[in-house]
DNA sequence: CAATAATCGAGACGGTACGTCACGTCTTCTT
DNA sequence: AAGAAGACGTGACGTACCGTCTCGATTATTG
């Protein structure tokens, strides 16, 4: 993260020729191309650098392994993604995150997420990754409502927030890795609204 | 499909000498022993041939890749696997093969199954091999009672079966496969006794 | 070489089913017609047995490696060779001989011999089955009718039968074996006529 | 052919790590060394690498097969070959380069040569590389001289230079190749003689 | 005529080497 | 110092044959 340093004026830089931020883009562009066409399995970095037009070196300079480098393409391709933000009770919040969560996991985000999570059940750190980047900004607001909701007694008691935000998207999740069932909006409605009649206290 | 054979009195073997079950059985099991301790990624055949003390053509004349090679010995462990019958209201069933879970999971099947799941992202063979010897023989007992349950009107209007068994086991895959968060009886009961208030007409 | 059995009036056999002719022929004839398109090096035994419609251990029941199965095909195609005769004095025995030459190493049969030959300088055995089967029988003959001549003191002194059939057919192995040189009547005939003049008293 | 770049002050090397001369000259020795051992069948490209501490690939980014390999095994050795010379009449010629044959090919190197004239037979390639860098190198000296002494008429009419060197060194490579008789000083004088009166006009 | 025994075709077995591919590291010249 | 290019040693891939074995079926001699 070279934030930093860009902020100071005077820049100590490291001498010798800098990093090329084409060339980063490059890859991780092939990266993503190539996760989405193949799997991480047959993701592999020869064919990464050539389709960057990229030294193999280049690579393994700043990414060590295969894991690392698609933590990167990842990374880079969710902060793009726009963070859904909600006000107002936390029925709306929740549905309205919800709702938003459909076309994401239809585009071709949706792929790459998958195979991440696929890649994730052998390799712990793109599990780590993917909780750290992917999962937990997302639970954050939800988390926040959800303890106020509690404290205020809207919620059966006995529930903690991190259970409930799982009975809203354990289904979803279900549905995305293993039924083929399609994700449809009247799904992710139904599953809601049973759930928040299960919640009243 | 030995059909013909199977209809005549004397079955007709093929010529040649007969597959050996030692063999078979040495590579399904050298291959479930590897795949709990590397994944899918670093099971290699080289391996399992070595481990199981067969010849790798022996392999492959079998099983004509890794997929195959996982699902038939997924397969294998699974038909040892008791399949769990309740009887009783849909409630206790349903609270019966959840609580059923979780000793499971924590076996070393628990791995194997994370193992094929996340395998499956990638290889859709391997994710329908799950479905079928897995996940639908499981899904078909809870399903026919809960089919049971909404003719009867116990269970609130619109929601079908399916739906319903995300509901229950939504939760439980989500700390699994993602979330590190611990899979206890505690949790089981929560989620369970939510979903079925959820539930209520 | 059951040849004394054969002999005797009562046939002492073995119990068991007798060896089976038909097989025996049909993998010498196609040892053969491999061995004409192919090579030593890319014949191999798995094939024989497949193009002669005979199981792969009934090759290796009698013979017991590629060498002498090539050995035995060897053998049998040059059984089947008339052997040339001639008599009156050794310049034409020799001469007839030489001119027999040409046409047998442009047959299929000299495909053959200059493959047992390249195999030979690697197997001894096959070289030395070469020695004894084809080039022993026909030194054989005008070696005696050279000892004749040289008693005669019909040929310069000092010579040996075998160096001077060495001489007559060395020119001759070095354009099939080496050179690729045509072998004609004419170009045999210029060294049988040359060494002959060198032989001269 | 990288004549242009010749052509050029500045030799314009391809881009990459050049290739490495320890690998090469540790690929060749390995294989000579072998060859010697082993011969042709039985060398096989997985232990020169291993015996050369070199990646199997290493050796088929160059050598596409092993025909090439020892061709190119025997051309290094050839070229540290000192090439025979002499002046003087053509008998003289002649009677030296063939004395000077008998320890080359009772030395290693005969081995190497005895097991190329053998693979030749099935490899055309091989057999066109002997052809090109040992034999014809060595005739060219002879035949010159030769021509000459047809030219003055010092040799009976009707003989090529060719024909006559093969009577020369025919009945050499025939002990060398199919006979296993003794390739002495001795056989070899008496084989010149002979064959020098045969010349004559 | 049954029992015994060696053969037959077929093809699976444990192995070894093949030639290919990608790995992650390195060595060159260029920027 | 980083870049592209590409050779390096390593090791697994999936294939092809090796020579051995285990089947059921066949064909002879022996009791």
């Amino acid at each position: 993260m070279p934030k930093l340093a860009e902020n100071t004026e005077v820049i100590s830089r490291k001498p010798g020729r800098p990093r090329s931020e084409k060339a980063r883009k490059a890859v991780i562009q092939s990266t993503l191309e190539l996760l989405m066409s193949s799997g991480f399995n047959d993701l592999n970095i020869e064919s990464v650098a050539a389709r960057a037009g990229v030294g193999k070196a280049t690579v393994y300079r700043w990414w060590p392994n295969k894991a690392e480098l698609v933590i990167a393409a990842f990374i880079s391709v969710v902060e793009e993604q726009l963070r859904f933000s909600s006000s107002g009770p936390f029925e709306k919040a929740i549905h309205d995150q919800m709702k938003n969560w459909v076309p994401v996991y239809r585009s071709p985000l949706g792929q790459v997420i998958t195979t991440v999570i696929g890649a994730g059940q052998s390799e712990p750190e793109i599990m780590e990754a993917f909780r750290k980047y992917w999962v937990e900004p997302r639970r954050h607001e939800a988390r926040e409502s959800l303890r106020l909701a509690i404290k205020e007694g809207r919620i059966h008691s006995g529930l903690d927030p991190d259970t409930i935000i799982d009975l809203f998207y354990g289904p979803l999740y279900l549905r995305l890795l293993i039924t083929n069932a399609p994700l449809t909006p009247a799904y992710v409605d139904l599953v809601f609204h049973t759930v928040i009649r299960g919640l009243r206290p």
